[in-house]
DNA sequence: TTGGACATGTAAGCCGTTACATGATTAC
DNA sequence: GTAATCATGTAACGGCTTACATGTCCAA
């Protein structure tokens, strides 16, 4: 039981980088942590309140015949929450893929619509790379990095080892399954396991 | 919206295997899917239900005399609903990383706690991979393979490269890092970005 | 004037885990 | 007799996504 609500520590995370807006922070998330971690308006909006409720951050009102927007800070509470956690061993994540479960129940279906998926998720695998390559060229062009920087680039490399391992392991896969053959020289069929 | 249920076909997709009890494909799923994919008992029971309700399988009681128990079997329905399923081009799946959220983080906290994530990842990859290195000698040892075989293997093949990629990237993570400095030597602070 | 971006929030509903409830059988 | 395992479920609770509601500001 207790389980903690890991939202709390992304939003306090992304509180630490600067004071925002819940609308500022999911804008930010998708160019910081979105390539593995997501939050939803649903879920930053309520936390914000919690928080500035429990005093681990301060929301100052922007209303200078502007738009209504709040900014929220760190309080020192909130930033010694977010040190603590940060101290905890991460838990592991149980990973559901879909893929996989597709692949391990391959019998039950045609080889062509197996290789269709591998084909996708190589494709898929070589864009993301690409997109993480280029990051990473970013991260290291800039002259003065700040401390960031570097955990920015820890991260990216995390991106890329994954895509250059799914991109191989795909295609040792793509070799390992029979090719599609013409129905009349198909494949007899073995029969369940009991 | 219309966000489907994959425990579904998760259920379905066991059933083709062998027909069998809630309570045992509990027991099958650890030493078959576990790796990539899991399931509650308070998911397995009510969707079994369901699926008895929708004629996608089939329980029959066995109480000669023994534990109460219902075994379920695959309907032509169920295995054609399975197969419609496997040929949907599979969701990427949104991760969650944790421990990439705290290294993301990093700099609101000391080194050697980043290290100490990192040595923590480390030595469980290296565990999980002798496991999945285990598995795999074990498939290859099997003389006559079964259909199953060719996609278990597949399966375990991306548990290998997964690890692999992990361990990798930990070793050049935690030669990125700085040592763990004495305090009198420690890095001077870098002002947080604006 | 209308559409899009800015901005904050709530509600519905499913998903998933955990704990609880119940009871039979088997091994010690 | 008692503990572990077999066996099926339900209930509570929280997480997360999606849709909805509301309103401002600005540019075409």
């Amino acid at each position: 039981m207790a389980r903690e609500n890991k939202t709390r520590f992304a939003v306090l995370g992304l509180l630490s980088l600067k004071p925002m807006t819940g609308y500022e922070m999911k804008g930010i998330i998708p160019k910081s942590v979105g390539y593995f971690w997501n939050e939803s308006f649903g879920q930053i909006y309520p936390m914000l309140n919690q928080l500035a409720n429990e005093g681990l951050v301060t929301g100052v009102e922007e209303t200078e015949g502007r738009h209504h927007r709040i900014r929220y800070t760190l309080t020192d509470t909130g930033h010694q929450a977010l040190r603590d956690w940060l101290a905890v061993e991460p838990e592991y994540y149980s990973l559901r893929d879909e893929l996989l479960l597709k692949l391990f129940f391959g019998k039950e279906t045609e080889v062509a619509v197996l290789r269709g998926h591998l084909e996708k998720a190589l494709a898929s695998s070589r864009r993301q790379l690409a997109v993480y390559q280029g990051i990473e060229a970013e991260l290291k062009a800039i002259i003065n990095p700040r401390t960031q920087t570097r955990f920015s680039l820890i991260t990216v490399r995390k991106g890329l080892h994954w895509e250059q391992a799914q991109i191989e392991w795909c295609l040792e896969s793509l070799a390992a399954l029979p090719p599609v053959l013409q129905p009349q020289e198909a494949e007899p069929q073995e029969p369940h396991p009991q």
